[in-house]
DNA sequence: ATAAAGGCCACCC
DNA sequence: GGGTGGCCTTTAT
């Protein structure tokens, strides 16, 4: 992972999503984080080893208005996700899959102009940091299967099922 | 440095 | 349906 340029008013919070509680995690540049943990506890443990040496403030209500702008305005907030060359790759092609379409690990190589690493891509989607705002769950394998996803294959459903029709 | 582990795929049976 | 070998990147020794 590249080195992380210091951090403007990091924060965290919770809330409930349709697909159960979410951490996000922000700064004055961005979304760097949206995820499903288990509880807060790992949470807050994702957060140490992700960002070590940083120290958070908790702001929940500034959560709330991040949720209630993805998920009820339907908006698209700053992102700002760290990761190397070849995963910025990769998360960018996601965000060129239109809500309610899939496409497949394959195609992604492809567009990345490296479509023999199409194992890698898989392995850079499992590292998508920000869920759901980073679609990472419109990917699916080349033979129709699901693949895989890191919160679990029922909310890989439950967001395709969402953005249905 | 090097090994091991991946949200895969094409190919075989 | 299931197994194998190849491919490429990242992370942990």
């Amino acid at each position: 992972m590249k080195q992380l340029p210091p951090l403007s008013d990091p924060s965290f919070g919770f809330f409930a999503s349709p697909f159960g509680e979410c951490c996000i995690v922000f700064t004055n540049d961005g979304i760097c984080a949206l995820t499903f943990p288990e509880s807060r506890e790992s949470a807050y443990a994702d957060l140490e080893h992700r960002f070590p040496k940083t120290s958070f403030k908790q702001n929940d209500e500034k959560a709330s208005q991040f949720a209630r702008q993805i998920f009820e305005e339907k908006g698209k907030p700053q992102l700002n996700p760290a990761g190397t060359e070849f995963q910025l790759a990769v998360w960018d092609a996601l965000l060129q899959i239109p809500a309610g379409q899939t496409t497949t690990y394959a195609r992604i190589a492809m567009q990345i102009n490296r479509p023999k690493a199409v194992r890698a891509v898989g392995t850079a989607i499992g590292a998508n940091p920000i869920g759901f705002l980073i679609p990472c769950h419109r990917v699916i394998r080349t033979d129709g299967g699901l693949g895989g996803f890191r919160w679990g294959l029922e909310r890989k459903k439950m967001m395709l099922e969402y953005e249905k029709e």
